[in-house]
RNA sequence: GCGGGUGUGGCGGAAUUGGCAGACGCACUAGACUUAGGAUCUAGCGCCCUCGGGCGUGCAGGUUCAACUCCUGUCACCCGCACCA
């Protein structure tokens, strides 16, 4: 008679039990493993199953290796600043820091329903005083190591949260937050020189174990590409324009330059006559918001009435401005190639300007273009260079540019310095001084850190400045170099700036001299295993590659990368879309957890697809793991005091089990982790029910294996069997090989690669006696002609016939 | 346009990497036990066909004794980047 496993009372009953007796996850003794969830914003709507499914993710990976013998580190914190909570504020009323202290609250009693093996000793709050004064104290000492500086140009601002943003922010033109469309504004913004790194951060992907297409984003955003610097004299002018490509073997076939409207000489090298409808496209140019510019199929421009000259071939180009070249790449002016570049072609087809080949396709006569030719090819109208192949002058020509003194060989990236300073309250306060007599001065170390001032008006005042910018008596200081009075700088960080570093801190989070100890940081980092969503790509993983690099720079940390493997889960969606409150198509963890249980939410989330794979929510689905949840308690019950004596048939079973979950866990492949178990489960129950039944050890065993996914069963289940101690005090059981073979096996008959029938073979029986129990098991179904028998030793045999 | 991913029953998905396609689960059908069943158990469950059989992994080809798996072409959907010179 089957009893009903209850889970309210015994899920309870381990809670207690842990909450007096927490899982040993430290043990000096032991190698460390840092197993790390992306933090969460802790927002007002709280956790869904979505949510779930990383934290249960990270949790079944730290508790595998707690069993592997790891001192673990897991924790957990909250990215607070934000947004969210100040938009609240402004809507309640009430301060930002009461409303993210309530948010944190609820977040984190509803993280814990999910009975992870969290170690809330570690806790970080970026919000916190003690944290950001780290925060503040990083950005003191890029400031001091240049990377830090002012300018003024014009960033994206977002018109809705009226607060510029970083590049990284903005996707397809529209605020990564709220959606709203980008404009550009000139504003004096604090910058972080990200550029700086931008090779290393490129170069050192190659060392991490990553998803690919993570470290493909990533390549793509930071846009490494070679090629040359080339100087064009204008004529008649003292000035020359300065070029980047990548195809300096197309240079003879130049035949006219674009600049960026936005580019010095624009305006300047205007003739005369030319200089009205210049400055008028200028002018409209810079009203057009950058998606416009893209929805702009046709390309415009205008002739500035000015030539410069081709350093090779002489010829003198006419130079244009449009639109369609970009002020913030490469130089903001291009040499242009309408034989060989897409875009010039349609320029100067559509101008009517003069299209000069300069590659043409191997054995082909030369014809005039139709379409721009882009491929490689042989060297024709290129002086000296007639004749050569383009992929080797394309290397070469930077060289020989340089000799001749004419451009210099080059490497250009998009990837573009960081704009860092957010006009919003709920952020750090960027630690800076303005004084007249000693210019951009930073707050003394030992001053930090330097507190969020009350403010009365939290609105973002929308002007460029942050709601800071109000508070007289904070604004209001004294230099502290000269003593002098002097203005704070108003600007908060970026939310960013206290997730790029973070995980330091877990380790030391309660360190008052220093950011991390270099003890610590060496004993217990970098992360082992990152676990979040792909959305972070190129924002705070690449932030926080950039952080600590910089860290590493300054001594402070010995590593230089972060996190050494990184597991991107899918998301849960529902009806096909992401779960969304607006969507409305929230599932709340809340109700399963009553109805079903902790353990089978989690195995759930495991088995509702692969894990790295975005998975549709099956409100049924649950049903499963519960009702194998319930047999699997049932099992042990009824064979417990059975005494069955270990035979080959369950030491096979036992280290085949072992071996299938143990490889599938290993290969992160959860989903058939829980369906291995359904499936074991199912054959022991069998034999429980049809011989005599399952041995202590290996019922202990699968209890173990069990442990990761489902702790309160597997704890209950383990004190069942009467074991005094935690079943996470155990060690992950080893299989052997040698004991998981078969003696006797099932293979498939074929005729010409149809399956026929089984027969089952000894394994070692020899070729002919498997095809001589093949034949017999066709028996009529053999006509034919016997062209070929095929016998693929333990796998199947196929027998080849021609009709007759 | 460039880069990446996915395509298998009514549904979620599995397939030891070239060797019996559909494991495991959901849903469904029939039966058993029950006062009851949204509990549990037992059986069935890709499609077509009368048994025997035939057809089936987006589509069209190819390689092979054998293809979800390898190759060529093609379609659809999803994600990222996108006038980057």
């Amino acid at each position: 008679m089957a009893t009903a496993y209850n889970h309210k009372q015994i899920e309870k009953k381990w809670a207690g039990y842990w909450k007096d007796n927490p899982v040993n996850i430290k043990d000096e003794n032991k190698p460390k493993y840092y197993c790390l969830d992306m933090f969460p914003y802790p927002s007002g709507s709280g956790l869904h199953v979505g949510h779930w499914r990383g934290y249960v993710l990270s949790d079944v990976w730290s508790r595998y290796k707690i069993l592997k013998g790891y001192y673990i580190i897991h924790p957990m914190g909250w990215d607070a600043f934000g947004l969210p909570a100040e938009n609240y504020a402004l809507q309640m009323g009430v301060h930002p820091s009461i409303a993210t202290n309530e948010n944190i609250i609820n977040f984190k009693k509803q993280v814990n329903e999910i009975a992870a093996v969290y170690d809330w000793d570690m806790e970080v709050n970026t919000t916190d005083p003690d944290y950001y004064k780290w925060t503040q104290w990083i950005f003191i000492k890029m400031f001091k190591a240049g990377l830090a500086y002012e300018k003024e140009m014009p960033i994206n601002w977002c018109p809705s949260c009226k607060t510029g943003l970083a590049n990284e922010e903005v996707v397809n033109s529209s605020c990564e937050r709220c959606g709203a469309e980008v404009t550009k504004k000139n504003l004096k913004q604090w910058m972080l020189k990200i550029t700086q790194y931008a090779e290393r951060l490129l170069d050192d992907l190659e060392s991490l174990q990553w998803p690919e297409k993570v470290k493909k984003m990533q390549a793509e955003w930071i846009g490494r590409s070679y090629g040359a610097e080339v100087d064009f004299k204008i004529k008649d002018s003292e000035k020359s324009i300065k070029v980047f490509t990548t195809r300096p073997d197309t240079l003879y076939g130049a035949t006219f330059m674009v600049l960026a409207p936005e580019h010095d000489l624009s305006t300047e090298i205007a003739t005369e006559e030319k200089s009205k409808e210049i400055k008028d496209y200028i002018y409209k140019a810079s009203l057009k918001s950058s998606v416009d510019r893209l929805a702009d199929k046709e390309k415009t421009g205008v002739f500035t009435g000015s030539y410069a000259i081709n350093p090779l071939s002489g010829d003198l180009l006419p130079i244009w401005v449009s639109d369609y070249v970009l002020a913030e790449y490469g130089t903001g002016a291009i040499m242009c190639v309408p034989a060989h570049d897409d875009r010039d072609f349609e320029f100067a087809k559509k101008f009517n300007l003069e299209i000069k080949q300069v590659i043409a396709k191997e054995n082909e006569e030369v014809k005039e273009l139709e379409e721009a030719y882009i491929d490689s090819g042989i060297m024709i109208n290129s002086g000296k260079w007639n004749g050569l192949s383009s992929d080797f002058v394309k290397n070469s020509a930077p060289n020989e540019l340089e000799e001749m003194g004419i451009g210099i060989k080059t490497t250009n990236y998009k990837l573009r310095d960081w704009v860092f300073s957010r006009q919003r309250y709920w952020g750090e306060p960027i630690p800076i001084v303005h004084c007249d007599s000693c210019g951009t001065v930073p707050v003394p170390e030992n001053e930090l850190p330097l507190l969020l001032p009350e403010v009365d008006k939290y609105e973002p005042t929308g002007t460029g400045e942050s709601p800071l910018a109000g508070i007289d008596e904070w604004v209001n200081t004294k230099c502290p170099e000269c003593g002098k009075p002097a203005k704070r700088e108003t600007n908060t960080m970026p939310q960013w700036a206290g997730s790029s570093w973070y995980f330091l801190r877990y380790v030391d989070n309660k360190n008052d001299n220093e950011l991390v100890s270099r003890e610590k940081s060496d004993k217990y980092l970098p992360v082992d295993m990152y676990i979040g969503g792909v959305e972070h790509a190129v924002l705070h993983l690449l932030y926080a590659r950039f952080y600590t690099k910089f860290l590493y720079d300054i001594g402070d940390i010995g590593f230089e990368e972060p996190f050494t493997n990184l597991f991107n889960q899918g998301m849960i969606v529902k009806n096909g879309t992401k779960m969304s409150k607006s969507k409305g198509n929230v599932v709340s963890p809340d109700e399963l957890v009553k109805d079903y249980g902790c353990d089978s939410l989690r195995m759930y989330e495991l088995f509702v697809g692969p894990p790295e794979l975005d998975s549709e929510w099956d409100d049924k689905g649950i049903e499963g793991v519960y009702r194998f949840i319930n047999r699997f308690y049932n099992l042990v019950l009824a064979n417990k005091d059975k005494d069955v004596k270990e035979n080959k048939e369950l030491i096979k079973l036992r280290n085949k089990m072992i071996y299938d979950i143990t490889t599938r866990l290993e290969n992160f492949s959860l989903n058939t982790v829980v369906s291995g178990f359904m499936e074991y489960t199912n054959k022991m129950v069998d034999l429980s029910k049809n011989k005599d039944g399952i041995d202590r050890k290996t019922l202990e065993d699968c209890i173990i294996l069990l442990s990761p996914f489902a702790p309160h069963l597997s704890e209950e289940l383990w004190q069942v069997l009467g074991n005094e101690e935690s079943v996470f005090n155990e060690t992950w059981p080893m299989y052997d090989e040698s004991k998981m073979k078969d003696d006797e096996i099932e293979i498939a008959v074929q005729i010409n690669g149809k399956t026929k029938g089984t027969i089952t073979i000894s394994v070692d029986s020899p070729k002919d006696d498997v095809l001589a129990q093949a034949k017999e098991e066709l028996g009529d179904k053999l006509t034919g002609n016997i062209i070929k028998e095929i016998y693929v030793a333990k796998k199947i045999v196929n027998i080849v016939v021609k009709p007759n």
